[in-house]
DNA sequence: TTTGTTGCAAAGGGTTTGCAGGAGA
DNA sequence: TCTCCTGCAAACCCTTTGCAACAAA
């Protein structure tokens, strides 16, 4: 019980940034949604005495570069960000219905995108998938 | 040769909408550019007499919506347009070096998104596939 | 004490809207 | 002639920036 609270966010300082509580708030909240969530609702969101808008937009652009945070672009050409569980690569799928994302870390496309060089002649360096469906619940539910 | 400027653009009419010298001209833009261009490269390359940016911006927002051109956002943020050649399902390949895309008619991604399914319990309805990479010119250049 | 962070307010800039005039059909 | 479309200017709104005060370390 030591130090509860300072693990709860080792990652801050391991990335040579400094834990404040806005940082901590942020975090918290990408950690608390099981969905891509706006800079306003974001900000919204975190305890107590809000911080600046300024410092959302800041620390969001800081999260993603770290690999923490993703900037999602939907259909309604609204920009949302979503927690990385994983560092590694992986893609998002999120549920027309309910708004709820999981992250699929199997991408297997490896087979899929030589075909395409083949195809094409490029070398292909880099990917973006985004997945879109319905999920159990909401499958179930539509079922009844 | 009768009707040689009535045929580049039948499409206009077919869905409904007045051919005008604006609309042909986005399009022939779209047309004549292999790469993914700004509201403003469009607006800018305009034939004589630009036409405002507005107009830019509902017709782009129109073609879009009839599958006529793609809106993307790429790494830096800011959203270009490209031309869609197929109304169907497909994906662009743009080269990181040149910028230069192409479009992509096999997807090949079905048996990966089955597979998906099967991990998630989500029904996958829509997927956004975005792929980068390399072309064959500017690879040779960099073997050099 | 040092230096990264925050908050505020203001600036920025891409995109949208209202409306009157203009042009397809 | 009847609508739809365009152009202009202004409004919008999301995002970024400058700077002084603040707080991690």
């Amino acid at each position: 019980m030591a130090d509860a609270s300072a693990s709860t966010s080792p990652s801050l300082r391991a990335a040579g940034m400094r834990q404040t509580p806005q940082r901590e708030g942020i975090l918290q909240v990408l950690r608390d949604s099981d969905r891509p969530l706006t800079v306003e609702e974001i900000w919204e969101r975190m305890p107590e005495r809000r911080s600046g808008l300024p410092t959302v937009y800041r620390n969001l652009e800081r999260f993603v570069r770290e690999g923490w945070a993703e900037s999602i672009l939907g259909a309604d050409q609204i920009m949302r960000f979503v927690r990385c569980e994983s560092r590694h690569h992986h893609h998002h799928l999120q549920c027309e219905h309910c708004g709820r994302t999981v992250e699929v870390d199997a991408c297997g496309l490896d087979e899929s995108l030589r075909h395409l060089e083949a195809l094409s002649g490029f070398k292909i360096t880099r990917h973006q998938l985004q997945l879109f469906g319905l999920c159990a619940t909401c499958r179930s539910e539509k079922d009844r």
